[in-house]
DNA sequence: CGGAATCCTCTTCGATACTG
DNA sequence: CAGTATCGAAGAGGATTCCG
């Protein structure tokens, strides 16, 4: 169907993950990339994920599945598969995914250089404790 | 310098609450809206943020001022004053703010009916626990 | 292969009370 | 007025192990 998926799709190097926006939990934007390209199958989408346990996956596919982001098909084979699929709601937010990208790359270094100016700074005000 | 912040801004009944879309932590975004009109004082902020805490307010504050997206400027005068003020770095989340309103807008409904339409369902298949 | 069951930690948020 | 200081509850996320 699709290329495999690639296992530094999300690069944890990379700073996106200070990114200040978030579309449902901490792995749905994730999943909807991956899902970009076609339906995946589970095990599929752990490669990308680095890092997530199953348990976490399924608990994000399930809040998705309920929400009518993804569908999910599975085969009665042996061994068993399982595939997901964007809806055409799970789509509607590549766009909005897309924008929280080009915020960042426009202004997340920007953040990141006012946060470690502030850190630096003896005077800087602290968080609550 | 702004007419009086309304109360009823971020009216709890509203779906918003259900949006999958996250600016920064829970109260970020809508303290960036809170601000849109101009600077603010700090009680002035917790009217329309009902339900908000002192303490929880001021964490959300100190967080901005450090990535820059707002600045804080206190006044030596007796009682105190405190306002507080978008950057233009605050200032360009309102765009991606705007987009995720318009997706809500859009397609918010569809997902609350997914998942009503899910939750009503015997055979639905149910969150881990 | 695609999960489920169990246990646990850490952060976030809120309630309450007090202060310069 | 603009915060601080504590305390506590809750839930998200993760580690590990096991199953049809």
């Amino acid at each position: 169907m699709a290329d495999p998926l690639d296992p530094r799709m999300f690069d944890p190097v990379c700073p996106s993950s200070a990114m200040p926006i978030q579309i449902g939990d901490k792995w749905t934007a994730m999943v909807v990339l991956c899902l970009e390209g076609g339906r995946r199958r589970f095990t599929e989408l752990r490669a990308p994920l680095r890092g997530i346990t199953p348990k976490v996956l399924t608990q994000t596919l399930r809040a998705m599945e309920r929400d009518g982001l993804i569908t999910r098909t599975a085969y009665d084979e042996n061994p068993p598969r399982v595939e997901y699929e964007l809806t055409a709601l799970g789509r509607s937010l590549l766009a909005l995914i897309a924008a929280a990208r080009a915020w960042s790359k426009d202004h997340l270094p920007a953040l990141l250089e006012a946060r470690e100016a502030h850190d630096d700074s003896p005077r800087a005000r602290r968080p609550l404790r």
